[in-house]
DNA sequence: CTGTTAGCGCTTTCAT
DNA sequence: ATGAAAGCGCTAACAG
């Protein structure tokens, strides 16, 4: 029988005061490593503290900070490809410190996240991160919210909010020059739904590195779906209206592998007769194709890390505003 | 100029109460529904709130209810597969309610688990939900903890704790049972690691099912790892050494998709020759698989809606323990 | 109906 | 070095 006195609650710093002999405020201090105690106390009070497995009420350490070391991370749909990453690497970040996040998933709904909003804001967290699914800007959250906000991979339309994203354009760029480099020529890009900014940012990277090197892009920019299917088909009929095409770069790794099957099927070498780059570096994906496939990779645990560390920056003061890209990286495997 | 007094700090109750020129007592029974408040006096108060955007500050709540309608979330890894849909469903169903949600991602790191563990508990959440990424039992968070804890797909070792997971020896049983059901007699499975739980489950149900039915398994449960390329490899040597087999179970999509890639290029005829059913439903394979995947769906997201449901009895003192096994769902699709 | 008083658990002056 | 007292923002008895 050790403690069991009040038998719903748990343990107060009272508690640990009474059964070390001490005045709470003196608890306190010794707990909290203020300097004023004398090292037997101390000792005396830290070890109540255990015998009774004392937990400092962090609601009550809040009250009095008006900080309460929460963080509100609110995305728009948690199923999503992308949402994840940018929050695991949010995560970790704060995870670090002694930071914890609330997760809220609006479904995509604007009602659900203003509800989401305002019982982050009763909550008090310190600062929130708004990570959506789709490169698109989205509507601000506000101007004139208590606390500081980081948007991920969504831009806010609000210049004047913060906002993280990957830099497609520059992905895009990149993945000619990268086949260039290895000779290629002929080079054709199949992608997803025009609608999306991801899609036509890659696309104008694409393009105007392109015609940068003085060459062509093999049929035009075909956007369809982010499907393997789609894949398929738009590789299936580029082979035949351009048999001399040499590599193609494409939206996403699933419109990649449909590619990769097309051209298994129909013969056709990859690497050796024409190169084939995916996007997103899903790894699932990319290393379950044949042969290995050649991605772009968005760094989303990179951006959600930074979205953390610019979230710290703006609660201490610093805030920023406007577009932050962020680089992606080539993942080199065996289809180029 | 209507607030503008305390620069830096957020409406406070008192605020309100006087700007509607009463005291805090009777601005907090008005903003709460309380009954015993004139109703001009109401709406003065309501008014006010919403003139300086007031947001109760739900720690000073929750100190005094001694419940913060918050629940912790600890998941062994975010990337997997299997936590976030069971995430997802959490989330939902704690969502419609008032509750929000913690996530801690623990990275599979017991120190990690602890370290949230404790954060969580200082913060006072009402209840915990742990989640795993396989179904192999974990070890318990422990037996003397201050708020309920629900187990979500890997189970708790602790017999006292309650665990909630998928019925994988089911999903297997009636997979089989799917497949004589459309008249396929030569079944053979190929599965993933034999140390996961999942697929030892899996190929128990399997097995007996089979043999309740006077059928062999060809070529017996064979093991590799969750891949297309062992997926492939599997089937290319199983159709030749047994080239009667007419029904192929998987262990997950991803090693049926495997398959059907080397039954394509074999000229075997799905699901003409033979039926081939993965697991897990993961759509982006079965649906960008020719033809589209037959698949076991594991209804992850009712897990985890369950896993919201007992945790709140668990709150309310409806404590229960055990393992609960959830059932499977077939869905079927073009491969069979 | 409304206001006064007393805390929830903790930290922080300010005396002692 | 220690403790008494005030107060963070709010709610819940109690009086009036």
């Amino acid at each position: 029988m050790t403690i069991a006195d009040k038998p719903q609650s748990r343990p107060t710093l009272r508690d640990v005061a009474n059964l070390a002999g001490v005045s709470v405020a003196t608890a306190s201090k010794a707990l909290n490593g203020r300097d004023q105690v004398h090292p037997d106390t101390r000792a005396r009070v830290v070890l109540a503290a255990e015998k009774i497995s004392f937990t400092p009420n962090a609601l009550a350490q809040g009250l009095i900070a008006g900080q309460t070391g929460t963080v509100g991370l609110i995305t728009g749909d948690l199923d999503g490809r992308f949402s994840l990453p940018i929050l695991m690497g949010a995560e970790d970040a704060f995870g670090k410190g002694k930071m914890s996040v609330f997760l809220c998933d609006a479904r995509g709904d604007s009602i659900r996240e203003q509800y989401h909003l305002d019982a982050l804001l009763s909550r008090r967290v310190d600062g929130l991160i708004v990570v959506g699914s789709r490169t698109d800007p989205r509507p601000s959250l506000g101007r004139n919210l208590p606390v500081p906000v980081v948007y991920a991979y969504a831009p806010s339309t609000d210049e004047n909010d913060l906002s993280l994203v990957p830099d497609d354009v520059q992905g895009g760029a990149d993945s000619v020059d990268f086949l260039v480099a290895r000779g290629r020529r002929k080079i054709a890009h199949i992608t997803g739904q025009m609608d999306y900014t991801a899609a036509q940012d890659r696309a104008r990277g694409i393009e105007s590195t392109l015609s940068a090197h003085g060459l062509p892009l093999i049929g035009g920019t075909q956007y369809g779906s982010w499907t393997e299917q789609w894949g398929r088909n738009a590789t299936a009929r580029l082979i035949e209206q351009h048999p001399d095409v040499d590599g193609i770069l494409c939206g996403n790794d699933q419109i990649a592998r449909g590619a990769l099957d097309t051209l298994r099927e129909a013969g056709w070498e990859v690497p050796g007769r024409v190169s084939v780059m995916g996007y997103d570096n899903w790894e699932v994906f990319t290393t379950g194709a044949r042969p290995h496939l050649t991605s772009v990779d968005i760094n989303l645990e990179a951006l959600g890390a930074l979205a953390a560390r610019r979230l710290f920056e703006a609660i201490d003061g610093d805030v920023r505003s406007g577009i932050e890209s962020l680089p992606c990286r080539i993942v080199p495997r065996e289809t180029t």
